[in-house]
RNA sequence: GGCCCUAUCGUCUAACGGUUAGGACAUCGGCUUUUCAAGCCGGUAAUCCGGGUUCGAUUCCCGGUAGGGUCACCA
């Protein structure tokens, strides 16, 4: 089969050891934009070989994290496919079948070391400042392996390597990035540097994508591929994602938060995936907010940037803001309702609140601190403040009564925010300052000092409680 | 420390030898309907340093510096 005419299989590996943070969310989200670009195979498989760090519930969660942004899979562990199971822990045969082939190459031991025994020919090194390499130690007639003792990989030959990577381009690594490393511990369990190799394998996987920190380990994975005989599928290198000081990759203990944090918030998932495609790749072009579908047909692995880029949630609010946008022409209501109470659950609030907020949880913040309230209550205020700065109070009534007087006259049909800005712009520019009327209006109507603006208040409250306001405030300006 | 990767405005980035070094976020200023937002318009702001190669380097090479990664019976 031709290289170019081979189906792509991409893969999201996850160990099930906690909730899944946007660093391995991006890494899933190339994955898969990769093979949806190609109409390839996405795969999810779980890497669940090391039994002391996994944690309950860590699969759902993980699976829920995909889902949330948008992200399907072909074959995995809820779903099957050609390749079953996707957990590696039921394939456990499967790694000691190529343990066996390696076994029988001479390409494979048994560590006859003791823990203690290894870390003291660590510490020795480290002592003589040399890097610790457990080959060095290799012993020339170890037993037989029961599965009792770890089993290690003889490297079939110490040499530098040098590879192909489909972001970094060459690469290369000396001969001390090779080691005798662990295939299979000594519970039974292999290893990540031996179980992804033979799955990816086995799977057919063609594009191998992971985050930089596996580069230095990569001339290991080269030379398990060389001992079995077999190609390597392509790498794709991603790089790291750092933290908001800019000076750490971005990980669970700086305060990369759950995925899943983020609906709660009330993100989008297309902004965030929006969002977290351009974290370290980019089009090209000056366009920056696409939908799933249009990442998916321009995603390029070639475009995935070399150096790491920073968190930045300023920005990830302005794009959230930018997909709210495109939404507020659709059916913002449900997305917007849940974050309200009963009472406020209006449609004509819609309008005033999107152009408020960058993320939904903005509302919760808008609700609490009572700028929706003039709504359905009226408002309670001293009089004081329906003076626009040195406004005689006098003054003030005159206006307020002109415009009561106008709006009593407009029909409910034209009671509408355009229709009555005209209506009060016209008394406000014969006025020395438009404050002198605006100002009361709006605040008669709100009580509030920051608000949207009187006309489109009016035209929410309606004609008739417009008018119960309005006059209200004129009594309190008399006594 | 060994090995490896990276380096353009504060941040994300574009420019794959020739540009007034472009855009976006943030910031600052102005405008719009009194206020707060939103929106619109505009400003400030960058090629880490030193050598080469070249008629010409952000771009290619070397060195330095800085940042990051990795050296597990974790993935």
């Amino acid at each position: 089969m031709n290289e170019e005419n081979k189906k792509v299989v991409t893969r999201f590996a996850p160990s099930p050891t906690g909730f899944m943070h946007v660093g391995n969310l991006r890494t899933a989200l190339y994955a898969y934009l990769w093979a949806r670009r190609n109409n390839g195979t996405f795969i999810l498989r779980i890497e669940d070989t090391d039994k002391v760090r996994e944690v309950d519930g860590s699969i759902e969660h993980i699976m829920k994290s995909l889902k949330w942004i948008g992200i399907d899979w072909d074959e995995g562990p809820d779903i099957g496919g050609p390749n079953a199971p996707y957990k590696q822990s039921e394939r456990l045969e499967l790694y000691k079948k190529y343990a066996k082939i390696l076994i029988d190459k001479g390409l494979a031991y048994a560590d006859p070391y003791t823990e203690e025994e290894v870390e003291a020919f660590r510490k020795k090194a480290d002592e003589e400042k040399k890097p610790f390499l457990y080959r060095e130690y290799r012993p020339e007639n170890p037993p037989i392996w029961d599965g009792s003792k770890p089993l290690r990989l003889k490297v079939p030959e110490i040499k530098s390597y040098k590879w192909n990577d489909l972001v970094y381009g060459d690469l290369s690594a000396g001969p001390e990035a090779l080691d005798d490393f662990i295939l299979i511990k000594s519970d039974g369990y292999p290893t990540y540097n031996f179980a992804h190799v033979i799955d990816d394998l086995e799977m057919g996987v063609t594009h191998v994508m992971r985050g930089q920190e596996f580069i230095s380990s990569t001339p290991k994975y080269l030379s398990l591929y060389d001992a079995l005989g077999l190609e390597h599928p392509h790498f794709a290198t991603l790089p790291p994602i750092m933290g908001k000081d800019g000076h750490k990759k971005l990980g669970k203990r700086d305060g990369a938060k759950d995925v899943l944090d983020y609906p709660k918030e009330g993100y989008l998932p297309e902004a965030m995936m929006n969002f977290l495609a351009f974290l370290g790749w980019n089009p090209g072009g000056e366009k920056e907010i696409y939908t799933k579908e249009e990442l998916i047909n321009i995603f390029d692995i070639g475009r995935i940037g070399h150096s790491g880029a920073q968190w930045n949630d300023d920005k990830l609010d302005w794009i959230n803001k930018e997909h709210l946008k495109k939404l507020l022409q659709e059916d913002l209501e449900k997305h917007v309702f849940v974050w309200l109470p009963k009472e406020l659950q209006i449609k004509k609030l819609i309008p005033i609140i999107v152009e408020r907020i960058s993320k939904f949880s903005d509302i919760k913040e808008m609700v609490e601190k009572g700028e929706l309230d003039f709504f359905y209550k009226r408002p309670e205020y001293l009089k004081e403040k329906l003076i626009y700065k040195n406004t005689e109070t006098s003054k003030i009534i005159t206006n307020l009564k002109e415009v009561l007087d106008i709006l009593t006259m407009t029909e409910e049909s034209d009671f509408n925010k355009d229709n009555i800005k005209i209506i009060l712009m016209e008394i406000a520019d014969h006025l020395e300052n438009r404050g002198e009327v605006l100002h009361p209006v709006r605040f008669a109507l709100s009580g509030l000092d920051k608000s949207p603006d009187p006309f489109i208040l009016a035209e929410i409250l309606g004609k008739e409680e417009t008018l119960v306001r309005i006059n209200k405030a004129i009594e309190m300006l008399k006594v």
